[in-house]
DNA sequence: TATCTTTGTTAGTAATGTTAACTAACTGTG
DNA sequence: CACAGTTAGTTAACATTACTAACAAAGATA
């Protein structure tokens, strides 16, 4: 029942050696039947075989001639990364932002919408279930082509379960609301905060290319961290793992209720602005809180007090974290970007004299685009290119 | 090459088997051949074929009857703990600590040497050598059944590439002191420094048994932690993952020099000696500071002040991890195990007050045996049960 | 004692990958 | 420009492995 049964005389192998012939394809963008034979240490004529059922099944094409190395020309396989494609969504404040993508994650159609607020949990499934609609046609995507959707908000989700416990921007609480937009939908979801679906995003596309420790630094309303560890997505034991805002950071002060941590009550943009009140009254809607208080701190002598001591404890709360997972990457996302070149640089010298082994410190580089991005990678990654052996 | 070959006609579905098979019988500690089939979803004659390699090659064997359960008795299985053993050395201040053990991790003998300060890396390995050869001796194991040694030693090394880079203890230091050892023992050798050893140790088999995210803190002579995350040790991207001693907490005193971090220079045992040292002069020769400084603390006001700190910066220490990785299980070793259980309870009200997911707080339970335990888990962790059938 | 159950084995079969040998197609050289 | 050498891909015969079906062994139950 549980385990994939090693049908009549073991499928097993054939899979495995399928799952192998493909992900060379995939890694090398283009190779004949011949190079994946010397890779994979599989004979020519089962690797010919296999390939020939994955052309059957439209995962493989063959895309022409290859130049000869002394003999004969060889014949060059792609993978069809429009064999399938996926679907992402983003609930970012009051905005609806969705994108369809072939395999490669390559967004081929985009959508947005502005949700009426306060949301209304059913009307918003609608609103989903009207732009897969609208992605679908847009892009010519046939709809049993479609893995599955990736979802991704603000609040707290329990990715293991399938629910939300808290998220004011689509009015999801409580009841297992995967399931139920599974059943709307008729596609595998995948729920998950925005946080970790950004996360992902810079990982698989941006800033954390390339790595395989990962950290993701979030400040923006509240203060949280992504984390990816020995390429894996770690989410502790109760999928609290990262809430670095309830860190003990400095000098403690009471805290003026129980609700958030020292860190994020005084370090998030909330608490910055709390203890800039004084000078920081005239904000636009829409303007970056760090970017003004860059400008006074040119001219105010107490906002460049605010700001040094900003940098500082956001250096801690680093070190903190570098201390206790040596990560190759920290990732400064919301509204750490607005931090100038000046300012990181600060906080890699206090890093550096305070820590052993500093990591590359690099901003955000997707944007707000980081999240869709991750949201349609959280579906690739549930049907990663092997595991689609698996729908026959 | 590199791959493991499936050679001639796949061998791997039936390792894989193999495998699943003897996961099963290590798993029930008793089955029968028909269990066995049923649990597996592989056929009744090929378990029987499975199963009688398996006896051929030493790693099971038939122990008796079972009870019939309405027909033929069933044939009992045992995996053959004595089919091979594991050495463990751990060099802990000028002892060398050594034993031989089954592969259940059960000590078959053990072996206890003073080495001569300061310690030459040549004749410590000398030393290590005629340990083992006594070890064998006593417990009778022929030396081709010897897998493998783990090696635990106090200070700084690199396991990936087998180096330690400081280590007055055994006086090995820079060279690939791992090949060293291997080419003078004719075993593979596994080294790691004595913090994850512990770890290993009561991961496997003391307090962090049944769970997948622990984090085991030491405070001793400098204040560090082992993680193991999902079931899996993490060491960081240059093995500098668990440095704890390096946190920011609490007000941030200027560091005297930039050898160690805030937290480790402040809080570990010689830093707590060192803010004790009004009251503390008097200390005899192997006892406990904590301990000592709890006994204080009942007449002395200044004494208990100081323990009040010293909790209250072990828990922001604590709160900073638990926020940063929400594990399951917070394992108190070092000198944190003399904390009474006042103190134990006064930091958990503390985490209470400060982070949403206080783990179980549990003091380390196997003693000075952890370490030993974890270096010969560290040599099963590298030759799983499964991976013996690749010995032929 | 006769029948039913459960355990374990034997015999024949199907699936899969391998090697060896072959065809196809191209390069380079005298 | 023909021919040897090389590389790519295919075909055919064979080996390995696990499966199903049938059977033998051994005990329970009535």
């Amino acid at each position: 029942m549980l385990a994939p049964k090693k049908t009549g005389n073991s499928k097993l192998v054939k899979k495995l050696n399928k799952e192998e012939v493909l992900q060379q394809v995939v890694l090398h963008g283009q190779i004949s039947r011949a190079d994946i034979s010397k890779q994979t240490q599989l004979s020519r004529p089962c690797v010919s075989a296999l390939v020939d059922e994955m052309i059957q099944e439209g995962l493989l094409q063959e895309v022409g001639m290859g130049d000869s190395k002394g003999g004969r020309k060889p014949i060059l396989l792609e993978y069809n990364y429009q064999a399938y494609a996926i679907a992402g969504a983003i609930f970012e404040g009051s905005t609806l932002d969705m994108a369809i993508a072939d395999m490669k994650g390559e967004f081929l159609a985009r959508y947005r919408k502005r949700l009426a607020q306060p949301a209304n949990g059913e009307t918003v499934i609608e609103d989903l279930a009207a732009g897969l609609d609208r992605l679908l046609r847009e892009s010519g995507v046939p709809r049993e082509r479609l893995l599955g959707m990736g979802v991704g908000l603000q609040g707290v989700t329990q990715r293991g379960s399938g629910t939300v416990s808290f998220s004011p921007s689509t009015g999801w609480m409580g009841s297992p609301i995967q399931q139920t937009i599974e059943a709307r939908l008729g596609l595998p979801v995948i729920i998950d905060n925005d946080v970790n679906m950004m996360t992902l995003g810079e990982y698989v596309r941006g800033a954390g290319v390339g790595h395989t420790n990962v950290v993701y630094m979030y400040v923006g309303t509240g203060i949280g961290a992504g984390i990816i560890l020995d390429g894996q997505f770690y989410r502790g034991s109760r999928e609290a793992a990262g809430e670095i805002g309830f860190m003990m950071i400095g000098s403690v002060h009471n805290r003026p209720n129980g609700a958030s941590g020292v860190f994020e009550t005084h370090y998030s943009i909330p608490g910055i602005q709390e203890q800039a009140k004084g000078f920081l009254s005239d904000l636009q809607e829409g303007s970056s809180v760090i970017e003004e208080l860059i400008r006074h701190a040119k001219q105010n002598a107490e906002a460049k007090e605010l700001l040094a001591d900003v940098y500082r404890h956001w250096a801690y709360g680093m070190a903190n974290i570098i201390s206790i997972l040596n990560p190759e990457i920290l990732i400064l996302s919301g509204e750490m970007v607005h931090v100038d070149g000046e300012g990181v640089k600060q906080i890699h010298e206090w890093l550096r004299e305070w820590v052993p082994e500093v990591p590359n410190l690099e901003k955000a580089s997707l944007g707000e685009r980081a999240g869709l991005i991750g949201a349609v990678h959280s579906v690739l990654e549930a049907f990663p290119f092997t595991r689609l052996l698996d729908k026959e």
